[in-house]
DNA sequence: TACAATCCTTTAGAATATCTTTAGAATGAA
DNA sequence: TTCATTCTAAAGATATTCTAAAGGATTGTA
């Protein structure tokens, strides 16, 4: 799962950042408006951790931006107010939960279940494709039934790639969407070569070839 | 086992929850409807304690609520009210038990654990798997028929493991389940691996792995 | 067709992250 | 207190991820 951790209290950022990542999430941070109102932008997240009074702006007016944005992702409001309008404005806007401070990771830890559980996107748990079936919540592939072992980033692979199946998607896609907004300072992305062949290995099954390269523009999972 | 005692009286909230403690069970309480509601929607307890005259709102709404969410926790209703009607409306809406204030904890006791033996566990309270096979009723646990001696969170850690073969269990799930809201105030889960390691030190009798490691999620509890 | 340029495949191993294990300190129960 | 349990800390082991480099494939150009 990515995360996106819009508080500008850093010790709370990095607290939460911690706890979250220990589950092997990928989590991203913001600390001022300007940052999260850009990271909104230009990645998905599957769920938003946000602080309504961040510096330089409001977090309300961020969620405006999201609902414009068609975005997908859940929204958990945390906020130091608790009165009762500024969460029913909240909730309004969109958020999926709201949580005053002070409050406990795991208390945050679960209303994130929650929400995921919700399904207000995503929805499946189970992805199937031919013989490759994807559980999503124990985050185990298997191929004609048997389970295969895949690492971290060989299963976000499989599922950005299940997830988005007959569509070539460019390493500079396939890199946004594994490193998130670290993968600008990647200077090549030569590594997924690695990546895909791993994960081919581990696919090939009876000759099927599931990952098509298209040369000169990247990778394309189809049926066969 | 993980109780939520729903009740508004103080004193006897405290009280039970006094007296479950003292068998080694971890217990939440929710003293008005709504702290009530919020619990069941974010975490799973085995027995849930009802009191049906809550303030800002009725224990049946809660049960209605439990059954929308498939909850698969027993619940014992407790009331000042012994009509029969009412009793029956309880049960009806899949209450398990119906006790009437006032009631010797003793009693709510020895009817929590009829609830557990009929429900949960199938009629046992004996949990069998492959060569382990653990005892609730006396907290203890058999390899191969021999005696293990386990500590009480090693005791919790198998049964959570157990109830949850074949899922991936993340740390900060299992240090939820074990550990509560307390679990936050760690600021690493570290811990947990020193758990693990005793637990799998206990649990290897010719070579059997039980304890699978998910690497960079968690850890899967599997048969072999 | 021949050739260069670019892109992809594959492998080995270095760097990093995560897990295992141990020993002992802190905590809590009897 | 004394003892068992639980947690902390740190070193060692392992798994994963990334880097680098050599060789193969594809494309464009003449």
């Amino acid at each position: 799962m990515k995360f996106l951790v819009a508080e500008d209290e850093y010790d709370l950022q990095q607290a939460i950042i911690k706890y979250l990542s220990q589950d092997g999430n990928r989590c991203e941070s913001a600390s001022d408006y300007v940052e999260a109102s850009e990271k909104i932008d230009l990645y998905e997240y599957d769920i938003i951790i946000l602080d309504l009074n961040l510096i330089t702006g409001s977090g309300l007016d961020l969620l405006k931006q999201l609902k414009k944005n068609h975005s997908r992702a859940g929204v958990i409001i945390i906020s130091a107010n608790n009165s009762l309008e500024n969460k029913l404005e909240g909730l309004d806007l969109g958020a999926d939960d709201y949580l005053t401070k002070p409050f406990h990771l795991a208390e945050l830890n679960s209303r994130i279940k929650a929400v995921l559980r919700r399904g207000k996107f995503d929805g499946e748990d189970v992805l199937v494709f031919q013989e490759i079936r994807l559980d999503t919540n124990s985050r185990t592939a298997f191929l004609n039934e048997k389970p295969i072992t895949l690492t971290r980033k060989e299963y976000d692979l499989l599922l950005f790639f299940i997830t988005n199946q007959g569509r070539v998607l460019s390493k500079s896609i396939i890199a946004e969407h594994l490193w998130g907004d670290d993968s600008d300072m990647l200077d090549s992305f030569d590594f997924i070569y690695v990546h895909i062949n791993n994960l081919r290995k581990k696919l090939t099954a009876e000759g099927a070839k599931y990952i098509q390269t298209a040369y000169g523009s990247g990778y394309k999972f189809i049926a066969n």
